[in-house]
DNA sequence: TCTATATAAGACTAAAAACATCTTATATGT
DNA sequence: ACATATAAGATGTTTTTAGTCTTATATAGA
């Protein structure tokens, strides 16, 4: 698992949507311009955004971004595997065929232990309450 | 974090040398067909290993690594953190100063969990367990 | 209907990191 | 002295990440 760039660009993105509220339209410019994010690197992420169901996308004038569902709903978990897809420590744990034996494997467990710790963490995180407080990176509101 | 293959390596390096038990001089050679690592990459892991104090390198004729330690004194975090560098799970974690206001920032306090129950998960498992069972990826004994 | 404005989609590029190898030097046992 | 083993760092290759650019498409409003 690696938090890349895009993936952190993401957790911005729908923050900043869920500050807005469900369903406020967010034009693509405001949002980068507010999150520091590279307008058409956004563009990117936000088409993953909308795939996973996340987002609506609305084109053409006055178009933008939405939050399809209340922000308590959203998971911080599915916005980040949106964008990086699901989460695993190593490939051990990732891809099973890649160990000789993983049911057996002591290495394999621990790691498969930690993956799903880490999950479950990033599962409890909503966005109504990331939105909630002031917070760092480039996220809060005016 | 990202667990690399040189993390990987690492693992299997200390976990093969664990099995011979503390004190044990295994070649480079050796451990490197033993568990399927090029061995100019396992030298190199090896050092990081060295440095961390976590296995003895001999030069010269019949030389090779060592565990300076019980194997039920190291932890995967050690061996992990001896090459990777400590685990943090996004920028944020690891350098605070990356955020504006990270005591504040609701996205970082998860990542600051995640990140601390990880470490604690794989400081729980010892080398000593990890030597004791059939494992996968290569490092079982004969 | 035409135009301005907005995003879609994917090709493309640059930079960074990961992965590995190669070469020269150094240490040790016989 | 010689054979064998690792040290150390330069070098090269591949993959991933990060970001940009271009062409196409959709929508509101004059």
């Amino acid at each position: 698992m690696r938090l890349t760039r895009a993936g952190e660009y993401g957790i911005r993105c729908v923050r900043h949507l869920a500050i807005h509220g469900q369903g406020k339209l967010v034009s693509r410019k405001e949002i980068a311009s507010r999150t520091e994010v590279p307008p058409h690197f956004l563009a990117k992420i936000a088409q993953q955004l909308a795939r996973a169901g996340i987002i609506e996308i609305l084109q053409g004038a006055n178009g933008g971004y939405r939050l399809l569902n209340d922000p308590a709903k959203i998971t911080l978990l599915a916005v980040i595997e949106a964008i990086i897809g699901e989460i695993s420590l190593n490939d051990c744990v990732g891809r099973p065929e890649s160990c000789r034996d993983s049911a057996l494997c002591t290495v394999h467990r621990v790691w498969n232990k930690a993956n799903q710790q880490l999950r479950a963490t990033l599962q409890e995180a909503d966005f109504a309450t990331l939105a909630r407080e002031d917070a760092c990176c480039l996220t809060s509101f005016p």
